[in-house]
DNA sequence: CTTGCGCGAGAACCATCGTTCTCCTACGCT
DNA sequence: AGCGTAGGAGAACGATGGTTCTCGCGCAAG
């Protein structure tokens, strides 16, 4: 028998695969099952149901996200060099091949109207991520505006690649936010 | 009886207000049924299944959604005014009761990965939108590159505006869109 | 008048899905 | 060895949803 920590770890691989690459409601619990392996059984002791799993998926996911964006802005030399940084991350971030946009703006889309938890949790990454912004706009000495018009910037390009299947936007969201960098 | 007209346009209005008001696999074809107060079999025959019922309303959205934005923007005096007044439209629109985000990006996140219709015309509605305002832009002697960034703003203040409720986003991304106008 | 067609109301049908239950196996403890 | 417990595989259950069918009625043509 696999230990609960590695059943859990693949039951989130699977969902976190499959709720972001076919939508939520398109993925029932057998599907996670055949996906990660772990028997149904085991998959309910650790997730009590599907909307705590699907939290889980969201909350786990928050996280990394954000790390990882974290750890390549922040290894630049300058404060500004960061923030131009985060739209080269977003233009990598486009091009990986399982890309389909942001997972809180899916969600919220899919599930926010019947769902506080899922509404609440996708307002709590993009508040985090605006205010992540907002520092980095502090540590270069420009005022909290700027962080609000980045953020504005980043989120478009996301949804734009989503659906135009493109990484460009993220080239151009970068452009734009030079100018808004050299003015502010 | 009703005329299969008006039958037509009362499914449509229930079919909008339901799918865009609490997401589409949320609702059932019955539902449209008592809301619209047109039998199944009248429904039917006018939307032979669900996924046409769906292609209906975002098409039918998608027209009235860009005829509005370009009412309100084209009665400006100058073509910087009108690019301007987008972001004004866009304030309205968010402060509207029942203001969900755009309906496009929501049914893409849901949907998208199973139906490239859906995807299909969530990216047609997009691209449109992009053109209207690069020629907003090409009217103000501006480059096509302020028409991706300005749309990438706007993209930006409606996801940001739907998972925060509030119609700041909107304020926001005009300032931006000044500084990006003025600099351009 | 009557015959038949179109319609509305809602039951029916079939698939799917979240969740639970059954049955059987394997292993740990005494 | 024998017993009890945990776990896996998958059937079962109840609800829901998309789609179709049945039934009964009203109206229009002959």
């Amino acid at each position: 028998m696999i230990s609960p920590e590695t059943a859990e770890l693949k039951i989130l691989d699977a969902a976190e695969t499959l709720f972001y690459g076919r939508g939520i409601q398109a993925v029932g619990m057998d599907e996670i099952r055949s996906a990660s392996g772990v028997s149904l059984k085991r998959l309910y002791q650790l997730f009590p149901s599907k909307g705590e799993l699907i939290q889980a998926y969201l909350r786990r996911r928050d996280v990394r996200w954000r790390q990882k964006l974290a750890a390549y802005a922040d290894a630049q030399a300058t404060p500004e060099d960061s923030i131009l940084a985060v739209f080269d991350w977003l233009h990598e971030w486009f091009g990986e091949p399982d890309f389909r946009g942001c997972a809180f703006s899916n969600s919220f889309g899919e599930l926010g109207a019947t769902s506080s938890a899922v509404a609440e949790t996708a307002r709590a990454h993009k508040e985090a991520f605006f205010r992540y912004l907002t520092e980095l706009t502090a540590a270069a000495g420009k005022p909290a505006s700027l962080g609000d018009h980045l953020a504005l910037l980043a989120e478009g390009a996301i949804t734009t690649a989503a659906i135009s299947g493109s990484a460009e936007p993220a080239h151009q969201a970068k452009a734009a936010a030079r100018v808004l960098l050299e003015a502010a």
